[in-house]
DNA sequence: ATGAAAGCGCTAACAG
DNA sequence: CTGTTAGCGCTTTCAT
């Protein structure tokens, strides 16, 4: 593996200054067409690249920002990268992406950021960090906060309104006459800001329906994931819980919800009317097919990555907070004509 | 926003020189603890964060590995994402994340690497690039290769060994009593390797069993995705095709598969008995549950990065192809007893 | 239109 | 144990 070739070697070959090749290699005009071909030829004999690090040292700008989510094999953390990681190459960015998930120590070390000039500016879904250790560890960086856990108000947020959507889903379920409508995803632990907000738009539906909340149909879960929503609907189907309506923190967990119904017998929407949340891709293809709220990942995305470049160049206003849309998609699982 | 601090601010603060704060720093013993402790103090106090690129331009090391992948928001290769980003934390390597999918000119340039010096490897999963075209284009950088795509002799490759996983699925249905037994995921245009190898598997295990393949068994699709699935699974059942088993190329179109086969009132399995591949998560609480090929993704990342490691540690052999694991998960749509 | 030279912030070899 | 110094490869005034 040869040594990778220098500016300085292919002014060398092609008989001019280094000026001159850089000159060529950012296509600037004021070149003369035969020094350009020469120095073109030699950039093509030598294998020529520039060297990222020595470029990003004397102009301070990296061309990169970092993606920081908890876990990117889950659907929606997926699909919303999916959005991000277009817009950023569209606008010119790389993306360096940063896996919060290992616990807040990690969470924790991506916000405080180990090394400067790593990137121009960071996107961070918070998961395990309050408000107050977001702000205080945040860096001389631009930063962008997605999501509904921590924002300190000093710092540009995109989220969708959790308490609004909550509300309409359960309002849906009531318009099908259902009443007793249980609730999927209470965190036992240490509850994310994402379930409160839901729980609370949950309990305003109900209330202004002047229906009493009951905590019996409120499920706690020790983790996400399939297997816990299958676990936990089985054993309230079992412990004899009497429900004819659903929603669930998210679309995985009413994955696990259904399956559990179906293993018991009963059906859906017919017995219990199921909503989930994220609208994930196979949402539309379950059977029964998921009604469920949609976010608008692509606004989250556009909002989120416009806020953090006009951040990386320069905006200094105080921190802006951001709703994007969503919609509730009706589907099978709890459909309109019910 | 005050001008980040360097080392030589830090040293002037805490009355040494830039050496001994380097070595406070990288926390080398070789500093008396009343020197250390000033030196820490000063960092604290300026905020100090030694600078990415100034590091790799005079170490020529970036840490980070550049994971070039069609599209981050299909299961398989969120999933799969997700192993090798936790592997590549655990050995010290951030993720530099490539989105391929734009097209050839974007996964030529990715291949290509228009700067040196960006990252220390690239794990690539190739589509629409040929052998010769990888070959050619691969630049002076550690490089492996993922997945069935081009894999030219001379880099190292690791993937699944398809031709017989797809005989071991369509075994599987022919051990069920399944004799016309279709597959769905044939790509009219450009066929990649992927379903190249299936395709012949699929044809295989049919021959060995004396059962002559029969073309109009053999579905194609324009696209991925479920949408495709059904909108060709539909058709083929609106066009009177006789068959009682299915292998997908994918998860996702057996998604859609099964979606189109509900909607028609064709039962699975008993009328239809459905195969999918690549066991992504939701696969195990469809309904009913999906039985697919399963590759053992965590050995897929692990093969793949211990040898990209290996090589950026220095490691010059010829090509190593790994093959990695896989195993038939037998589910709901394609029981064992039935 | 082209060249010479001064750093960008850090590391590491070499002195002391 | 600590300080001095020479680059890493590139961009960018400032001359010519």
């Amino acid at each position: 593996m040869m040594p990778t070739a220098r500016l300085k070697d292919v002014a060398a070959i092609a008989g001019v200054s280094i000026k001159t090749v850089s000159n060529v290699v950012h296509d600037r005009p004021c070149v003369r067409p035969a020094t350009r071909d020469r120095v073109r030829a030699a950039i093509a004999e030598l294998g020529y690249r520039p060297n990222a690090s020595a470029r990003r040292l004397v102009t301070g700008r990296t061309g990169m920002i970092a993606l920081a989510l908890p876990e990117i094999n889950v659907p929606y953390f997926a699909e919303l990268s999916r959005h991000l990681a277009d817009l950023a190459a569209a606008r010119g960015y790389r993306v360096l992406f940063e896996q919060t998930i290992t616990g807040v120590d990690v969470e924790r070390t991506v916000v405080s950021g180990v090394e400067a000039g790593l990137v121009d500016g960071v996107l961070y879904h918070p998961v395990a960090l309050t408000t107050r250790e977001v702000a205080e560890l945040r860096q001389h960086l631009p930063f962008v906060l997605v999501g509904e856990g921590a924002a300190p108000l000093g710092m540009d947020h995109v989220m969708i309104d959790n308490v609004a959507a909550a509300r309409d889903a359960v309002r849906h379920l009531l318009r099908l006459g259902r009443t007793r409508i249980a609730f999927l995803g209470h965190e036992t632990r240490s509850p994310t800001n994402t379930t409160r907000r839901r729980l609370m738009g949950y309990q305003l539906a109900l209330e202004e329906n002047g229906i009493a909340p009951d905590s019996d149909l409120v499920l706690a879960i020790d983790s996400f994931g399939p297997d816990e929503g299958q676990r936990v609907i089985s054993g309230a189907i079992e412990g004899g819980m009497d429900f004819d309506g659903l929603l669930c923190r998210d679309d995985i967990l009413a994955f696990g919800a259904m399956s559990a119904l179906h293993a018991h017998g009963v059906r859906i929407p017919d017995d219990v009317a199921v909503v989930g949340w994220d609208d994930i891709a196979v949402s539309a293809y379950t059977e029964p097919t998921l009604t469920t709220i949609s976010p608008d990942k692509h606004e989250i995305a556009t909002l989120a990555l416009d806020m953090l470049i006009e951040r990386i160049e320069g905006h200094h206003g105080p921190g802006r907070h951001r709703l994007a849309s969503y919609r509730l998609r009706v589907r099978a699982s709890a459909p309109d004509d019910h």
